[in-house]
DNA sequence: GTATATTGTAAACTAACACTTATCAATATG
DNA sequence: CATATTGATAAGTGTTAGTTTACAATATAC
């Protein structure tokens, strides 16, 4: 079974999470990271990295696998949508 | 909070999964990667990446999200051993 | 209105890493 | 003994998350 809806990117989701007036200079600055760095994962154009989920958990009190976990939905979507290899099941002895 | 237990790398986790008789030449092949490329996983020498998963779940009949699952919490537990910067919590405006 | 600072993104570079093929020592098999 | 197979290492490639630098656009100061 494949996932039938393309999961927003994580950075999507981020913007949201961010009060109307803050810039990207200031979250970056209160996360630890620069600008561009934050700046790419909003676009999507960077995932999130369990570095970053720890940062945005102490920053957002979150848990960190909230965000790892979109990040995880976003990449197996991702890879289904690629032509994938046929795969023969394992053989397992019946129990 | 954080994971008390050093989470076992899902490649020592998989080497369960492999019948006992089974060469990783021929799990390999099955799963159409290199013999390094599964020997590695095997060895904790490389993550589960998304493909990886998808392979893994058409061979032994689970879910991805179950490998990627286990690649996560490694991740993040290895993250959490980083010494890691002060945030400070935003402030939210109270509902 | 012009000068200066700040913003967000792009460009260029670096480091890490998942993958491949080639290589090698060790073990099995003819 | 000779040959093939195994599992791991070495070497090389491509991708990508991170940095600093550069730039165009907007805000702020004088």
């Amino acid at each position: 079974m494949s996932r039938m809806h393309n999961p927003a990117h994580p950075g999507e989701v981020l913007r949201e999470w961010l009060p109307e007036e803050m810039t990207v200079t200031q979250a970056a600055k209160e996360l630890q990271v620069s600008r561009v760095t934050l700046s790419k994962v909003l676009n999507g154009k960077a995932g999130i990295t369990a570095s970053m989920a720890l940062r945005l958990s102490s920053w957002l009190g979150t848990t960190p696998d909230v965000w790892l976990g979109m990040q995880t939905q976003w990449d197996l979507w991702q890879a289904e949508q690629q032509p994938r290899p046929k795969i023969r099941p394992l053989e397992r002895l019946p129990v």
